[in-house]
Formats: structure tokens, C-alpha cells, sequence
RNA sequence: GGGCGGUUAGCUCAGCUGGGAGAGCGUCUGGUUUACACCCAGAAGGUCGGGGGUUCGAUUCCCUCACCGCCCACCA
């Protein structure tokens, strides 16, 4: 056994142990290959990121999660791998061409592509070299991207068949035309700003009728120049008289209609609203329904364009609006002026004001897609964790939008299609297709132009389930992995991502594309602020990594990952679990000290001393903890538990109990507890392992002769002797632990309810020696009378089982008041009493027998016997007390 | 306008099915005893946001008010 230095030094195992994990193939899902499988897909990372507290999180779940099950013998499979992130990738190689005084359109598109596939091939891994340092054993072996050469023949492929089945078609509408980037975008890549901004009111003059206007509120005065109508509410008393009349557009001069439409609101502005079909998502649909025309005053920069009055011509738009402003002034058409707050659509990524924009766009039918989408999580198919988001989920896809699915860029998957000379489409898997539809369509041969355009970012990770696993082909991955088991994300992107890949997945695979999502929240700063580098308080988890470990951050990630909550991040709790890492290295050295090795077929069953017996029972409550939590995605409930075991539990009594014995002179004892020792210390190393991966691997290694790595040591042998050791302890530890600790205050001089300060002032020479070399335990000891015990420190659901024994208890320890356990037995008795009428009732009402399902009804008897057996132990327990008494 | 979440010790937060008010950090006291000062022992500190209800019993369930945060929609 090789010598534990005083310290743990993550820096000096973290990178070799991984390195040793990676290249023995211990992330592949090899393990055993008739076991079930388990599996998660990554939230495939930028491949323009850098981990961020987000990423750590979010990795250091699906984790925990992948080893966890492959510890218990799963054919554990986490598919890993990158997102081309279009725009964002995009923006990144056009900003380097910049600083090197290009120009993207300089390049061409085929150069630039080939740029940024340079600029991938060479920082595109910045991410995955800082998930491996995290300690993600996802299966690198395995890693795709989302334009590689598979993943694109799926992205072909589900475009082609989508739109041969009307479900992706070509449409003229408005869409958000991001003028910075040149590109339009989905309704979720806008984001809506609080903006204070005003309301601006215009006097249109009447045709005809000199002197009289009709007065318009508008946040956009530039936008007056595509005006086409005027509308007013049909029932508006004020404007009867103009309804069908017409006004003279100021500036512009062009005659437009007064017109009744129930979208003006008399109760807004002054009650009448100028029409702007051309860029205005309500008034498009307004002027629609009156046949108004639609007039396009913006170029694709947002600037003024050839339908504008000559001198705006070329002018941006805020410009304009200051132009427009003036000469309305002038010609005293401007009425008043109001603050108004309102909120602007700006584009995520490029933060400029969005303008809708009348142009021809691919569009998926998202509405058809949703429905089996939402049915699937209505009917429990796929379950949300926490549920409440399931609410955000239904609310947002039962009132879906069409998906504008086309971006103008160049980075990205291009659209399969092909143009004739007269406009007609030939969706196809390639050209020679295409031309062949052409040539069906035509009647010979033609010239096919492609559509230039790529799809949205979104599309391609909407496959990311079944594309990674090799869909379309028909492989043995996808036959044992897909639908996978569980999704772990962030809510930002249930809009983004989960929903499509639950349309996408259904609709394609037939089945939903994972059975549980597992909605984790933000990470934020100690304050509870958003991190953000403007703010300046973002934390780069990687330095944490270097200060304090990764399984410190770890550790801290997942004890702060309660359900529904927004995690905290600060340095101080991190530094909190880096000492426990130093807690457990040391208690590793202890055991090393004393000799504590594992000892092959050991039983815990079969331990003796009243000590053993209890860390044995202690031990297999905390696996049943960890796991019930694990189970139930309670990720801090699993690390608190085992973390209040390995310090408090284990650490503090068991060890300091243990002290006595290794310097006794009982040798079987010694023996036994040694053994045991070592025993609880593996658990716990072994426990530990899906959330501190590193520090439990080197501890095991180093700790004795290991068949195999930590990593690819299976589970359930351990757990079925956790499960023995559970069942065979006798409940009657407490009591005999409770003579034992009275043996020792006797052996020493000491009264049970002592103040250490008074012993030490009183005490004999010989007390006072044994006082000075055990005074740590001691001052437990002293602690510990028989209230404390009963609080805190039995297994769990105990409450009752010491009960039963309370009459036993309470005179050995003397301490306790039997007038108030009188009267708590007496509440108990009530409780159970209760619980016993409501059970009878429940199963004395035919109707719930008849009808509920029959494992229920079982249930309910075992309740009703559970409670008239618990009922009639605190009986005698009272019985027995009052005799005592 | 619709929806979701939060309000527990000085700070950051746990508290799963109603019965003990908790952890870490910080503060104070005492300790370097051969696992650990990244430690040990001990202490102080809370009317669990306000009010009402259900219950033998409410931090926990229901209603309501206040404040904080987030998401969606709308915005002439």
C-alpha cells in the first residue's frame, strides 16, 4: 500500500487518472453487453465556447448520472459532441478576417466555408479539452459534430422528407430581418427590450376637406413613409364620419383610405392607427383583411429605399426618423409628444432593433409537429423533472408558430433546393436529383440554381437524438440507445431545443427521443446576479478547477442543485468542499495508520462489536439515501447525504470510537474493526465516485489490490451486501450502543451528565490523565445522553423503533424527562390511531376496493397493518414506561 | 395581460409524504492529543415575509397581501 501524503493534490492526479480512464476505453459503453442500457445525449456545446459555470453544471449532472449507471453495470452510453452554431461561428471567423482587413464577401462563400472549417480543425476543441478536465466521461470515441459528414445526410434527409410531405414549405411573410447580420430569424433569436421611448402624434390632413386631420400615435415616425391606410374601430362615434374617406400621407403625398377595423382600440392613443403593412407584424394582418397594399420602404440594411420620397433615399433608419420628425414639425403636422415605455425586438446575437421584413423564407409546420408532441408529455411518455415546467412547455407549444427555418448565411447546412428558370422548386437529397425532377417537370434539361440559404442552427440539433446514434442508417447504436433515458438541460433552451427534438424525435423515430428531462437552473454569482461579463462577476469554473480540484467544484455543483432553484455559485463553498476532500484523504490515512485493509469476502452481516454494527447499518442508509435521491434527480440530497456521513457519521464517532479499540488490547476487536474500517471506507470511496470521480479513483487505487479501476467496478456486489448488512442489524443497537458508551464513562471517571470544565476542576489524578489523552471524546460522550441520541443519531425512520425500546432507554440513561416521552408516546398513540380510522375507512368504502387498482388497495392494507403494528408496540412501550415510572 | 418561482440564522442556502428548526461560510471561546488547523470541541444567532384558514399539531397544505426574480404575449 503505497504511503498518503498529508495533503491531497488534485493538480498532481486529475489529468493522469483521466488520461488513464480515456485510454483504457472506460467511457465506452462496452461494460457488459447484456445489460441494460443507459443513456444520455449532451447538450451539444458551441463549438465556439469555453466551459462556463453552465456547462460545469450541466456536465457535472449528466456525469454523475453516466457513471452512477455504469457503476451499476449499465451499458452507460453519453454521447458527446459539438453544434456548428451558425451564426454565432460565423460571426467569430468574420470578426478574425476583419482584424486581417477582409471582408467575407470578399472571399466568396467557398473560401469563407473553407475558413471556418480551418478555424474549427484548430480551436474548435477549446471545449472539449475543458469538459475532459471537469472529468465528463462521455465517450469521445464517439463525438460528432453537427455538419459532419452523418449528421448532414440526417439533415438532408429529414428536410426532403418534411418537405415532401407539406410539412417544411416556401412562404412569402413577414419575418425578423436582423439588418446587421442579414439574415432573418426565428421569433425565439428575438429578444424583447425595455426601452423608454415616445409616442409620437401626426396630423393627417383629410383629402378634400382643408383644415380637417385625423390624428395618429406612432413609436415609429419613419415607418409613416410605407403607410398605406388609416385604420379606425367600427364602432368609434368619433370617426363615423370619416370611415371610406381618404387621407393625404404628409411628406409622401400618397392618398390612402380611412378604413373601420376592430384592431384600433378607441381607448389607445387617439383611437385611430396608421397601417404600415410592409413592417408591422399586426398591421400586415390588418391591411391583409383590407386589401391594402403592402409597401416595402427598407433595404436589407435597413436603409431607405428606392419606394421612400427621393431625399430619404440611402438614409438609415433612425436617421430618418429624425428627418421625418422635422419636416412634420414644419409643416406643423406634428401634434404632441409622450414618454412611452415600451419594449423593442433587438436580434439575441447581434443586439441591433429587429425589422420585420416582407420576403420568401422556409418555413416548418411547426403546429402539425407539436401535436403528438405534446400528447407524448400529456400522457407521461416523457416526464419533466421538475414537473412545473411541463406548464412552460404545453403553454408554448399549443400556441407554436410557424418555424422560419432559413438563415442567409453562409456557415451551416444548405438548403436541398433547386430553382428553375421560372421559379419552380425541386426538393431533392442532391442536384442529380434535383435535376431529374427538373427534367420530369420541364420536359428536358435545365439550369438549377440552389437556394444559397442554410438552415437555422436549431434544425440540425432538433435530430441530435437519434442523428448522433446514426439515424438514417439503421444501426445497432440506435436500436439499443434510442429513445435515450434522460435529458439534462437548462430551461433557456426547452423552447430552443427540447421542444423540436420532441417533434423531430416523434415524428421521425416514432418514439420520443428521451423519457425524462431534467430541467436544472441557472448558475449565478453569490449575490444571486446573472453572471455576465459586463457586470463582471462571471466565474470561469476552470479556474476553480485550478484552485481547488474539479471534484471540489463538482461537489459543489451538485450539493447546490436543488430542484428549481438557481444555483449560487461562491468561492467560499467550493474552498468548503476542497477541505472535504482533504477530510476523506486523511481518513484514508488513519485507516492506512491502523492497519485497516480491505479484507477479501468480507461480511458486514456478520460483524460483532456493537460499533461495527452500527457504522454497518449506518453505511447501507446512506447507499439507500444516495441512490433514492439519485433516483429521484435530487442531486443535493445525494451529496449531503454522503457528505454528512463520511465527516459527521464516520469521521467524528465512528473513527474516534474506533480509537480506543485500535489502542486496546482486545486483538479480535481490533481485527473486526479494522476489517469493518476499511470496509466503510471503500463505500464511501465508492458512493462517491459519480460525484468526486478523481480523488475516489486515486484513494481506491492506491488503497489496496484492486481488481480494476474505480471507474469500471460494478455496483450491485457492493450493493447486495449493503442490502444484507441492512437487514440483519437487530434494532437493538441504540441500546447496546448506549451501554457501551456508559462503559467507557465509567472505565473513565466520568458522570454521565458531567460538564467537562467541572471534571476537569474536580477531577483525580487518574481522571484527569484519562480527561487530558481522550478529551475529544469526552466532550461527545458527554453530549451524548440518551435525548441527543434519540435526535440525532439512529437510522433513519427510527423514531418509532426506539420508541419501542424507550423503556429500556430511558432508565439506562437517566437523563430523560418521563413525563414528557409519557406524553409523546400518548400523541403517537393518537397519530396511529388516526392513521389506523383512516385506513379502515378508506378500505371499508366498497366503491375505492372495486374500482382502484389492486396493488393500491394492497398498499392501503399495508399501511393499516404497518400502523396497527406500530400502534400496539408504543402501546406496550407506554405500558411499560408507566410501570418503569 | 398570462404563467412560473422565491421570501428560513450576519451571508449563501438545504429542508422529499404535516410532528426535531438545520448545513456551509462568517463571528466568539478553548484547544497543534501521532488522520486532518483545508483540523477538533463548544457557544452565540431565527416569532421559517405579513395576515387568515384547515388540523390535536403548519416552515411544510389552502386563501390573501406585500416585496423580489424569471418566462411568454402585447404595446398606435
Amino acid at each position: 500500500m503505497a504511503e498518503l501524503e498529508k495533503t491531497y493534490h488534485p493538480e498532481n492526479v486529475e489529468t493522469r487518472r483521466y488520461e488513464e480512464w480515456e485510454a483504457s476505453g472506460a467511457f465506452k459503453p462496452t461494460g457488459n453487453d447484456n445489460a441494460d442500457a443507459f443513456t444520455i445525449v449532451i447538450p451539444p456545446p458551441n463549438v465556439t465556447g469555453s466551459l462556463h459555470m453552465g456547462h460545469a453544471l450541466n456536465n457535472t449532472l449528466q456525469d454523475i448520472l453516466t457513471r452512477y449507471h455504469r457503476m451499476r453495470g449499465a451499458a452507460a452510453l453519453w454521447q458527446t459532441g459539438t453544434d456548428h452554431a451558425g451564426i454565432a461561428t460565423q460571426m467569430v471567423v468574420e470578426r478574425m478576417l476583419e482584424a486581417e482587413g477582409a471582408k467575407r464577401t470578399d472571399l466568396g462563400r467557398d473560401k469563407f466555408v473553407e475558413r471556418v472549417w480551418e478555424w474549427k480543425e484548430h480551436s474548435g476543441g477549446t471545449i472539449t479539452a475543458q469538459l475532459r478536465r471537469l472529468g465528463a466521461s462521455c465517450d469521445w470515441s464517439r463525438e460528432r459534430f453537427t455538419m459532419d459528414e452523418g449528421l448532414s445526410k440526417a439533415v438532408l434527409k429529414v428536410f426532403v422528407d418534411l418537405y415532401k410531405q407539406g410539412l417544411i414549405y416556401r412562404d412569402k411573410r413577414l419575418v425578423n430581418w436582423d439588418p446587421k447580420l442579414l439574415t432573418a430569424i426565428s421569433d425565439l433569436e428575438v429578444e424583447q427590450r425595455e426601452i423608454r421611448g415616445k409616442m409620437w402624434y401626426f396630423k393627417y390632413p383629410i383629402d378634400g376637406q382643408d383644415g380637417q386631420f385625423i390624428t395618429v400615435g406612432t413609436t415609429r415616425p419613419e415607418t409613416m413613409l410605407g403607410d398605406t391606410g388609416v385604420a379606425v374601430h367600427p364602432d368609434d362615434e368619433r370617426y363615423q364620419g370619416l370611415i371610406g374617406q381618404f387621407v393625404v400621407l404628409p411628406i409622401v403625398g400618397r392618398r390612402i383610405p380611412i378604413f373601420a377595423d376592430a384592431y384600433a382600440d378607441p381607448e389607445k392613443g387617439s383611437g385611430a392607427v396608421k397601417i404600415t403593412p410592409g413592417h408591422d407584424f399586426n398591421d400586415f394582418e390588418v391591411g391583409k383583411r383590407a386589401g391594402l397594399d403592402i409597401i416595402n420602404i427598407f433595404d436589407a440594411n435597413a436603409h431607405l429605399n428606392e419606394n421612400a420620397p427621393e431625399k430619404y433615399q440611402g438614409m438609415e433608419r433612425f436617421k430618418a426618423r429624425e428627418v421625418v420628425l422635422a419636416e412634420m414639425e414644419e409643416l406643423g403636422l406634428l401634434d404632441r409628444v409622450e414618454d412611452n415605455d415600451m419594449t423593442v425586438p433587438h436580434g439575441d446575437r447581434s443586439g441591433v432593433v429587429i425589422e420585420p421584413w416582407l420576403m420568401d423564407q422556409w418555413f416548418v409546420d411547426a403546429a402539425t409537429l407539436a401535436k403528438p408532441a405534446i400528447e407524448a408529455v400529456e400522457s407521461g411518455k416523457t416526464k419533466f423533472v421538475p414537473k412545473n415546467w411541463e406548464n412552460t412547455y404545453f403553454e408554448w407549444m399549443r400556441n407554436i408558430q410557424p418555424w422560419c427555418v432559413s438563415r442567409q448565411l453562409w456557415w451551416g447546412h444548405q438548403i436541398p433546393a433547386w430553382f428553375g428558370p421560372d421559379g419552380a422548386v425541386f426538393v431533392e437529397l442532391s442536384e442529380e436529383e434535383a435535376q431529374a425532377a427538373a427534367k420530369a417537370h420541364y420536359g428536358k434539361d435545365v439550369a438549377l440554381t440552389r437556394d444559397p440559404d442554410v438552415l437555422d442552427t436549431w434544425f440540425s440539433s432538433a435530430l441530435w437524438p437519434f442523428s448522433t446514434l446514426g439515424w438514417p442508417d439503421k444501426t445497432p447504436e440506435l436500436a439499443k440507445h434510442y429513445p435515450t433515458d434522460v435529458l439534462i438541460t437548462g430551461f433557456d433552451i426547452i423552447f430552443f431545443w427540447v421542444a423540436r427534438m420532441m417533434m423531430m424525435g416523434l415524428h421521425f423515430m416514432g418514439e420520443v427521443p428521451f423519457h425524462k428531462v431534467y430541467i436544472h437552473a441557472l448558475v449565478r454569482d453569490e449575490k444571486g446576479q446573472k453572471m455576465s461579463k459586463s457586470k463582471g462577476n462571471v466565474m470561469d469554473p476552470l479556474d476553480l478547477v485550478e484552485k481547488f480540484g474539479a471534484d471540489a467544484l463538482r461537489f459543489t455543483l451538485t450539493a447546490s442543485a436543488a430542484q428549481g432553484r438557481d444555483v449560487k455559485m461562491s468561492e467560499s463553498r467550493v474552498e468548503g468542499y476542497r477541505n472535504f476532500c482533504t477530510k476523506i484523504w486523511n481518513a484514508a490515512r488513519f485507516c492506512d495508520m491502523n492497519e485497516c485493509r480491505p479484507v477479501g469476502g468480507f461480511d458486514p452481516a456478520a460483524v460483532n462489536s456493537t460499533l461495527n454494527r452500527w457504522i454497518v447499518c449506518k453505511t447501507a442508509d446512506v447507499e439507500a439515501a444516495m441512490r433514492g435521491a439519485l433516483e429521484a434527480y435530487r442531486f443535493n440530497g445525494a451529496a449531503g447525504a454522503l457528505y454528512s456521513f463520511t465527516w459527521n457519521t464516520f469521521c467524528d464517532w465512528y473513527l474516534e470510537f474506533a480509537k480506543p479499540v485500535f489502542s486496546g488490547s482486545d486483538e479480535a476487536a481490533k481485527a473486526e474493526t479494522r476489517a469493518t474500517a476499511a470496509w466503510v471506507l471503500d463505500q464511501i470511496v465508492i458512493l462517491l465516485h459519480p460525484i468526486m470521480p478523481f480523488i475516489t479513483e486515486e484513494l481506491w487505487q492506491t488503497r489496496g489490490n484492486r481488481a480494476g479501476p474505480l471507474i469500471t467496478t460494478r455496483w450491485p456486489e457492493y450493493g447486495a451486501g449493503l442490502a444484507n448488512a441492512a437487514a440483519n442489524q437487530e434494532m437493538d443497537w441504540v441500546v447496546r450502543l448506549i451501554s457501551q458508551v456508559r462503559a467507557v464513562r465509567a472505565e473513565m471517571n466520568v458522570p454521565p451528565a458531567a460538564k467537562i470544565p467541572l471534571l476537569l476542576k474536580d477531577a483525580g489524578e487518574g481522571a484527569r490523565a484519562a480527561l487530558e489523552t481522550h478529551k475529544d471524546l469526552i466532550v461527545r460522550l458527554a453530549r451524548l445522553d440518551s435525548a441527543e441520541l434519540l435526535a440525532g443519531t439512529m437510522p433513519q425512520g427510527a423514531v418509532q423503533d426506539v420508541l419501542d425500546e424507550a423503556t429500556l432507554i430511558l432508565p439506562i440513561a437517566g437523563a430523560i424527562d418521563l413525563g414528557a416521552e409519557k406524553s409523546r408516546l400518548e400523541k403517537e398513540i393518537a397519530k396511529q390511531d388516526a392513521e389506523i380510522t383512516r385506513f379502515e375507512k378508506k378500505l371499508g368504502n366498497d366503491k375505492f376496493v372495486a374500482n382502484a387498482p389492486e396493488d393500491v388497495v394492497e398498499t392501503e392494507r399495508e399501511k393499516l397493518a404497518d400502523a396497527q403494528a406500530v400502534r400496539a408496540k408504543l402501546k406496550d412501550a407506554l405500558r411499560r414506561l408507566t410501570a418503569a415510572a
